[in-house]
This record gives C-alpha cells, structure tokens and sequence, in this order.
DNA sequence: CGATTGTTTGAATGAGTTCAACGTACGTGG
DNA sequence: CCACGTACGTTGAACTCATTCAAACAATCG
C-alpha cells in the first residue's frame, strides 16, 4: 500500500533527496503515509509527535496560539517541507492542515538513528532547514518593519516567487496565482486583521496592481509594480 | 598565534562541540581569529563573506534594512553562535559588532569541505540551526501579536531568562539584569520605535513591575509579574 | 565648556483595529 | 428548485495604540 520512493513527487526535494536507492529501501521500512483533510489538526503545540514527517501533498500551517486566542503563524509548508524536530518529542507548534494534506511518516526512534548514520539524510534536512530559518527572518522584516500595504504585497509576491518557482523574472507579466489560504489565514501569517487584509487586497485591485477573479484567484499585470510595493528595494532578486 | 581549540571558551558549545582531537587539529588548520571594535560592521547584506565563523567573545546583531532605512534586528549573536551559511557566498544580512568581538573564522572552502566529511560538524550544525529557526519563531509571535508593553515584558524576560542561564525560576526574586542593548537597539529588535521603547520601559517602572538603577541596570523584584505582561499564558516555561 | 549620544516626555497625527452591517457563494434539506 | 444556513469576504465608522515631530534632559568626551 506505501507507494514507491522511487515514484514519489516529492523524491528530490524532501528530506530524502540526497539518498542512494539502498537508503530509500531502508526508509521504506520506516515510513507511513498519513492523511488529514482540509480544516483538520495535525498536531497541537505541546502534543506528543511520534512521528517526523515530509508533507507528499496539501498545504498545512505552522502555528502558535497565545492564552488570550490571538494566534501567529510561523511558517506554511508545502509539498517537500519536514515536519517535526528530530531529538524533541513534542510539537512546538500547532500544525493545521489547510487542504487535504497527505504525510510521508517515519518513526522517530528509527528515523532518527539513521539520521545519525546516513549522511545525505543529515546534508539535506540542514540545508532545509536553513532555508527555514531565511524565510522565517524574511518574516520577521515583514512583521516588524513593514507596513499593511507592503505586507500584502510581499506575500503576494512570495506566493508568485512560488509559484514561478525559480528565480525570479522580475520583468515577468501576466503572472497568475492562487491564493492557498483564507483572508483570516492570510492575516495570522501577517500580524494583520482580517479586515485589514481585504481592504489592501482592494486597494490594490482598485489601483490595477493586482486583478481579481473569485476571491482565491490573482493575476499581476505587471510584476515589477508589485515589487516596488513591498518596501524591499526596487529591483533587488531576494536571495541570489 | 592561533590558541589552542582544546582551551577554548565556546569548546563546548560551538560548531565544533561534537569535534574529538582529531577533527579539532584538522580545524586549527583552516581556522584564524579577527576581532571587531563595538559599532563596527562585520559584513554587509550582500557582502562577500569569505569565512564562516563562531563568535568567540562579545555581542554582535544580525539585522536587515529597507531602502528607505527600515531597520529590522533578526537575531543576536553571543559567544558560541554561529556567522555564514555553508554554500552561500555572501551575507544575506548585516552583521554588526555591538560590544567588542572576537571571531574564530575558518575559511569557507575548507571548512564546506570538512563539513561534507566531518558528521559531528554537521549534526552540531543542524542542532544549532534547529535552536536559530525556533527562537527567530518565537520572535514571529511577538512581532506580530503582542502590543509594545508585552513586547516589552518579553524581551526583559527573555534577558532574565539568559541571565539565569537555564531552565526559569519562575518564582524567582529580584532578579537583577543588564540591558546589552540600547534603547534605539531593543526598538529594532521589537520592531518599534525607541519612543515607544523609553515610554513602555518607564511605565513598567512607574507600576513597580521594574525597578531601574541607570539606564542599564533592571531589577526584577516579582518574576511571575513580569511574566504575566508578556502575553504568553502565564506560568509555561518556554522550551523546555 | 560645547558637542555628541542616549534617553525621557509631551502633543498631534495616523495606520490599523474593533465593532458592526452587509454581500456572496455554496451546500443541504424541505 | 428555492429557502435557509453557514462560511468567507467586503465595507463603513469610531476608536486606539503606536508613531511622528518636537523639545528638553543626562552623561560622557574631546
């Protein structure tokens, strides 16, 4: 029933991308796939994880919640991205799934020993996370220093880098994306209200940086304009 | 001219923890130190950064800057953290000496390879990271969900929480810290301005949370009121 | 000394929140 | 098929917290 590592969508850029076919086999015997769908918990902060993970498909979102209900969150993770810590046996976040998610779970005690014998294992998930660890200080710009406007306008273009993913071509035009979250969910990523959200999200339509069809789906006629509304300096291509 | 790893302050605690003898003479090979006055800049965002390096002594800021000024502060560095990212040429922030600094820095192409060769460099790497990704998280939550006051009250805890190196006392008594930042840095790392800094900082003094001797010097005489302005809910003993 | 840097405090302003109403799409059951 | 409920989104108006602009204070250093 486990699909094949060698027919995973997700084989050369999740956490075993690096591996040789011997070391997929021995994941195979560790691993199981596990489903959730849209809407429901994967995990609460401080819930007991028996397992460490790499999202195979769905979006989930990475969050915290303080006493009083407001909530943060603190990362979203797409197909490839590693669920977990090794070493921590709870989850210091709440873990949400946005759509219908489907997880590739290891068993912690076996996966985390062959973390400590399988080199590529180690590379990749250090390179991952130190991919995390830039988004989340481009994050902390986001939050701190920039305004509604520029925050809507920086997630928008993140979701566009995304989605065009690769470099990228800041001269590109016609640009077409869907949004993967709420406007609710869009304002606990950007330390906003919800109202707020959708009132820049119109301001930006009503100015033509931005067209709307539906509520989930944006064009960007023109990406540079985009760009200048972010606050980050004008033509500068984040993270060579 | 090099000291000795073996005598080394951070020995314990920096990417070469993990590091028997051996690996340690292979390190002294590629390794030199530098040293920073305070207020001087190590490396611009941008910059090349022909080294990797732990800080040995002193405070350094890693922070980022919008065109038009916006400062954001992403992290401190202390003695034992970690400058550079493997595989990445340049400096993705600005990184700026706060006290005097003195850095152990290896060469970048050697110290990639060693890496490739040396497990217990990667795994202390990663570890390190993985402690990077969950502070910067926390700081998320506090840049975009808490008001200046409980921002304030975080920061001031997070220091005492330093202080008393380890787990918290949370019933601690007059505690007593000193401020490594100014007022104007504490803004940029709270994402606020130092007005609002001087203005909350004055408040909690004036409501007998704080007491101040100079500038500097805060006394804490009720822990767990302290802990209550940060917003977190109340007694949890942050990462366990 | 004046100059500089860091800090405090005040008053006015404004960006974003809060509270509230209304709109729109979709699904379910009568 | 339409009425109704629910979830998501938009818009308006009042309010508020933090910012902005401004002035003054304190400590340190040439």
């Amino acid at each position: 029933m486990d699909a094949q590592c060698s027919e995973c969508p997700i084989r050369y850029r999740a956490v075993c991308a690096k591996c040789d076919s011997e070391e997929l086999e021995q994941l195979e015997e560790i691993k199981f796939y596990r489903t959730y769908e849209a809407g429901q918990t994967i995990a609460w902060a401080g819930d007991e994880l028996t397992f460490l993970a790499s999202v195979v498909s769905g979006v989930a979102t990475l969050g915290q919640t303080l006493e009083d209900g407001r909530t943060q969150m603190l990362g979203l993770l797409l197909p490839s991205d590693f669920v977990g810590r090794p070493g921590r046996a709870s989850s210091a976040y709440d873990v949400v799934a946005v759509s219908n998610v489907t997880l590739c779970c290891f068993r912690r005690k076996p996966f985390e020993s062959m973390l400590m014998q399988t080199p590529a294992i180690g590379e990749r998930l250090l390179e991952m996370t130190m991919d995390e660890l830039d988004a989340a200080r481009e994050w902390m710009m986001i939050l701190g220093r920039k305004t509604a406007r520029e925050k809507i306008a920086s997630l928008l273009s993140i979701f566009a880098r995304r989605e065009s993913a690769g470099p990228f071509p800041a001269r590109a035009t016609g640009v077409k994306i869907t949004l993967p979250l709420t406007r609710e969910a869009m304002a606990d990523y950007l330390g906003l209200t919800l109202e707020t959200v959708s009132r820049q999200i119109s301001a930006l339509k009503r100015e033509g940086i931005i067209h709307l069809e539906g509520k989930r789906n944006v064009t960007i006629p023109d990406m540079a304009r985009l760009l200048q509304e972010t606050g980050d300096e004008g033509a500068r291509g984040h993270f060579a």
